[in-house]
DNA sequence: GCTAGAATCTCTAGCCACTAGAGGATCAAG
DNA sequence: CTTGATCCTCTAGTGGCTAGAGATTCTAGC
């Protein structure tokens, strides 16, 4: 166990930029050095590394990836805080699901009612303009 | 019609640092000034810029915008890339849908399968962390 | 004409979470 | 001892804005 970035982000599945960056922003600790520079790391940092990337996969931004970090910590403690970040963001996502949801309808509506004629009768381009006219005068 | 940008702003609800930032960009086109070199607009940025507004809400990216925004210059053109643009646009907004959807699901079994105990019998914690075990030497 | 205050101007920098690339050093295998 | 993969630091870029400094201009009332 003394592995190089590159390997630990195999292991990991972060990349290698993404793992350096995570240290700049104080995310995982800096680790030791080879006398060449290179940094090395052991199993602790695969398993911080694999719980930061579950957690951003399930979009916990990263502010929260440091709380819960350090409530893993604390084995201990109340999970109380925990429970309330993941509630936070589970309403979060909900409140994204619904606005998609209207957006992919409003999209779809205008997908069909588009009559794959020209510009001026497309009721995309309608939409979005909201007011738009197709007067006759412009045909050719 | 010889609207400040604040006018303008609040006629489309687009900001005021925004509007200059699509000028910037290009997205809409630098308007004349005044002696005292303050932008003035017209009716037509009212409707491009209300145009621009709509197609951000639905979420289309500003490249995909210029584009519909040269289409809905041309209204005898076909409007084909504009149906294939809001297609692929709908096809991404499906993809987000499902992603969060799934993650929902996670996130909300996870937080359901929450004792509010402590962290170490904390599903939250637990599954972000893959493989973690609360054994009973940590407890005071 | 004068003044006050709101609105405008330009410019730089910051946000989030990375990603890309330059230019150079180090490591491991043969 | 060489080769080529990996590593290092540093800067800058991504998208779509937003914030703030510090200066100027506009407009309404007197």
């Amino acid at each position: 166990m003394n592995l190089p970035i590159g390997e630990l982000a195999r292991r990991t599945g972060v990349k290698v930029p993404t793992i350096r960056f995570y240290e700049q922003i104080g995310l995982i600790a800096a680790p030791p050095r080879t006398e060449g520079n290179q940094r090395r790391y052991g199993k602790a940092e695969i398993d911080r590394l694999n719980f930061i990337r579950h957690a951003r996969e399930l979009g916990f931004e990263v502010d929260h990836i440091r709380e819960l970090l350090v409530m893993s910590q604390e084995p201990q403690a109340s999970c109380h805080q925990a429970d309330s970040i993941a509630k936070s963001h589970l309403r979060e996502v909900d409140r994204r699901i619904e606005r998609l949801q209207a957006l992919r309808g409003e999209l779809s509506r205008m997908i069909d009612e588009c009559g794959h004629g020209r510009i001026c009768d497309c009721r995309i381009i309608e939409v979005l303009a909201d007011h738009r006219q197709c007067s006759s005068e412009h045909v050719a």
